[in-house]
DNA sequence: TCTGATAATTGGTAATACCAATTTAAGATG
DNA sequence: CATCTTAAATTGGTATTACCAATTATCAGA
């Protein structure tokens, strides 16, 4: 006869599931805890107890006197340690870039291969938004779009565990954006081979093919780092001068 | 002013602290709840909050009327999400394995252009162990070895993002053992090319040949993932013949 | 209409009681 | 003396209640 699992996992089982299911979106508030005990005919102790266990995952927030929010990023128990690794060793991100230039490569032979019609579209659709954010604005925002065009090429593949993988790896980059990566969006010189090789991989994942797609999707990420190192030795050699002057 | 910390963060802080510093070890129990409570000074669901958060990441482990204990193996806060979603669909374990032949193809490849001699010696270590393993226990055991030879070639790779991803990765399907992992070792037609492509792998790292050693990890996750393919098939079948049977 | 004060709501902590599961200790038997 | 069974003690789990601290909403006055 199996152990009946203690209530408070048995709450954190179902919000997650509500999470999950898309019952509870990212930002939504939860009901007063009182009232939530209430209508699941549980004790607030036992209730809140699931809700810490949830906030300790990442995937609630609570504010003393303002309620218990899901969480936006849902993939901090993920982020959280590479984030520390990355703050103490910038050089991580070119460990990240190494991991993207094998798993990209692959997603996008997967979803060259495995791309339903509403994939396509929304490949299309996140190429069009990046293309569109060019210049306009915050280089942040340029950088967001190229993360969510990325994602939509990944979500293609229909790999569930990859997705996951590859939207901590992206949170991880955006939190720690200050190396420069900006200048990839800035520098024409980088900019346009790099819209090039966006419109490349997407055409070869459109196309079906997906040899063709892998080669885009590597090609374009070794040209990230070797401009990526290129920004940094520019960035160095500026310092020096800097340093000549004062 | 800094807003005060809650009191249950506080002290999970603390405890983790503890496991952190090695005064508390792998496998040692806390005092009882009660005791632990008067001894910090708190109400007893302050602490209990703590405790679950800890439990929630994995750090402990509590057992209704036999105590509180700090966990042996310590890497859940990545596993519990993808745990949850392997519960679910249990294909996804070809996911992490699609994963597997883009991040492992990877890490030979820099693993045979980064090792060094204590790296060498290292996967060496692993590789006989893992074959010491075979046939003479439970094959969670080999399953295990088998594993930590993998990571060897990981850590050979000096990408430490990859190593914490890997290792993941890894845990998590130690957990989720259940889908005939075990005739891998155990039917002869499948151990011995796992044994042949394991040895050659390792040839490959050793001798500095990256792409080699990138063929040799990829060949052998195909392989895995269609062994697993087929002994799944096996298995329906002979499932079916029960049914007949019944 | 805006600002400040007050009331209401919400989360945080504590104390207490009791139930359920496990562990330990004591007693009986061979 | 060793082993088994039973009872007691210990430990975690759940619930109720009370009160404090922080935030939000509402109301009154300028």
């Amino acid at each position: 006869m199996m152990k009946q699992k203690r209530i408070s996992d048995q709450i954190a089982e179902a919000l997650t599931a509500m999470i999950a299911q898309g019952e509870l979106k990212p930002g939504e508030r939860l009901p007063a805890e009182r009232a939530l005990a209430s209508r699941l005919e549980v004790s607030r102790p036992s209730l809140r107890e699931a809700i810490q266990k949830l906030n300790s995952k990442g995937l609630l927030d609570t504010r003393r006197g303002g309620g218990t929010y899901v969480r936006e990023g849902i993939e901090a128990s993920f982020v959280d340690p590479l984030l520390a690794l990355l703050k103490e060793l910038p050089e991580s991100r070119f460990d990240v870039l190494e991991i993207r230039h094998a798993l990209e490569g692959s997603a996008a032979y997967y979803a060259a291969l495995r791309s339903t019609d509403v994939d396509k579209e929304n490949i299309k659709r996140k190429f069009e938004t990046m293309i569109g954010k060019h210049g306009i604005g915050d280089p942040m925002d340029e950088s967001r779009a190229d993360a969510e065009f990325h994602l939509s090429i990944v979500e293609a593949s229909h790999n569930l565990v990859l997705l996951h993988v590859m939207r901590g790896l992206f949170t991880l980059l955006m939190s720690s954006i200050s190396h420069n990566l900006e200048k990839l969006y800035t520098l024409p010189r980088v900019f346009q081979p790099l819209s090039n090789q966006h419109r490349r991989l997407m055409e070869a994942v459109l196309e079906g093919d997906p040899e063709k797609a892998r080669r885009a999707a590597q090609a374009h990420l070794v040209f990230v780092e070797e401009s990526l190192h290129q920004i940094d030795r520019e960035a160095e050699n500026n310092r020096g001068q800097l340093r000549g002057i004062k």
